[in-house]
DNA sequence: AAGTCGGGGAT
DNA sequence: ATCCCAGACTT
């Protein structure tokens, strides 16, 4: 074994984290979830989901059987829906063509949607304990800096290098071990800002520790400003509830149920009117900032009450009218929940 | 190669 | 206010 891999496991031994909720049991079905659920999500965020998660759909028999809207349910706020509306498929194609069983090598995963290499081979060497090599966010800056990579970890070009010196560090035993190890190291010691050079095992022949670049390896992210969207929405409010509708499967929130919109506030109003002609607008409006990775979203909400008996209108399963603790089990986007939860308040709310 | 897709915690 | 996190997928 090389003396990186031999100097990490003998950390693990001692530091490493041996208790996550995913590794007792440690079964293929919950490593593959909580890998799901890791992408782009810290550990401590996902805690919480997860045991959630596990309590309502204890096996992939269980959560193929499940409504997308119970799955989105558990789902709503820890983002990236598509992760969940993939998983959910995933369920039923491993239910369906593999007889409940998930494939034990890393190329049959990665024909599951929303299994990339990292979470393939991660699955393989945490629930197999097998040799595949990880390259998550932790290893990425564990090893931009151990083998002193200069550029951004994004890149194509920055990605083989990187590939391949996990690759080449990677032992052929103790494989979940490993795999556990340099996440770890990520996590606890060599983090983003003020990392603990002086607790690192491999310390001493860390490149970037060398020529005092832990600093400013590995390379931020190119700069990109981030636009801003304006959107119209209606909270239309009856005595049964808060009107929501389903969002469309592609695109921001998908399948999630959210407040009804449109691009400006006469589409808006006319929409509405069509409707419900007995809407009464409210004479102020709300609003909600919200930013995303990659754009920033100004939604103007404009309040409506409607008369009882009014929602029948407007009825199917795309439809909900949402009252908090009795509604349906849907999932709803993080701001929007905030807003239904805390009406009271018009935040930069508008006079017209 | 670049853009899309969440939300929140750390700084 | 900025960065980025146990990334995958589409264009």
């Amino acid at each position: 074994m090389n003396a990186f891999a031999e100097r990490l496991l003998a950390w693990f031994d001692r530091h490493g984290r041996q208790d996550l909720p995913w590794q007792h049991p440690r079964t293929p079905y919950r490593v593959w979830v909580s890998e799901i659920m890791l992408q782009q999500t810290r550990v401590e965020t996902v805690v919480p989901y997860f045991q959630r998660f596990m309590e309502q759909f204890p096996d992939v028999q269980s959560l193929a059987a499940a409504p997308q809207d119970a799955v989105l349910h558990q789902w709503s706020g820890l983002g990236y829906y598509a992760r969940a509306r993939n998983l959910h498929r995933a369920a039923q194609v491993v239910v369906e063509e593999h007889g409940g069983v998930f494939p034990a090598e890393r190329a049959g995963l990665e024909q599951l949607p929303g299994i990339g290499r990292s979470t393939a081979a991660a699955i393989i060497a945490q629930a197999h304990d097998a040799p595949e090599a990880i390259l998550d966010g932790n290893a990425k800056r564990v090893l931009a800096r151990h083998a002193a990579i200069h550029g951004w970890p994004g890149s194509t070009a920055v990605q083989r290098e990187l590939w391949a010196e996990a690759e080449a560090r990677t032992p052929a035993t103790r494989c979940a071990d490993y795999t556990q190890a340099i996440m770890d190291l990520g996590a606890l010691l060599c983090s983003r800002s003020r990392p603990a050079c002086e607790a690192c095992p491999v310390h001493v022949d860390c490149g970037a520790a060398q020529q005092g670049l832990t600093g400013t390896l590995p390379s931020p992210r190119p700069r990109r400003d981030l636009p801003t969207r304006t959107r119209w929405a209606a909270c239309l409010r009856a005595p049964e509830g808060i009107a929501l509708i389903q969002r469309e499967q592609d695109g921001i929130w998908g399948g999630l149920y959210s407040l009804p919109e449109a691009e400006t506030a006469e589409a808006l109003e006319d929409w509405v009117l069509v409707q419900w002609p007995g809407a009464t607008p409210a004479v102020v409006d709300h609003g909600l900032q919200h930013s995303f990775s990659h754009y920033r979203l100004d939604l103007r909400i404009r309040p409506f009450d409607l008369p009882a008996g009014a929602c029948g209108i407007m009825e199917g399963n795309r439809v909900i009218w949402y009252k908090p603790g009795t509604s349906r089990a849907v999932g709803i986007p993080a701001p929007i929940q905030r807003y239904l939860h805390d009406d009271k308040d018009p935040g930069n709310g508008t006079n017209r």
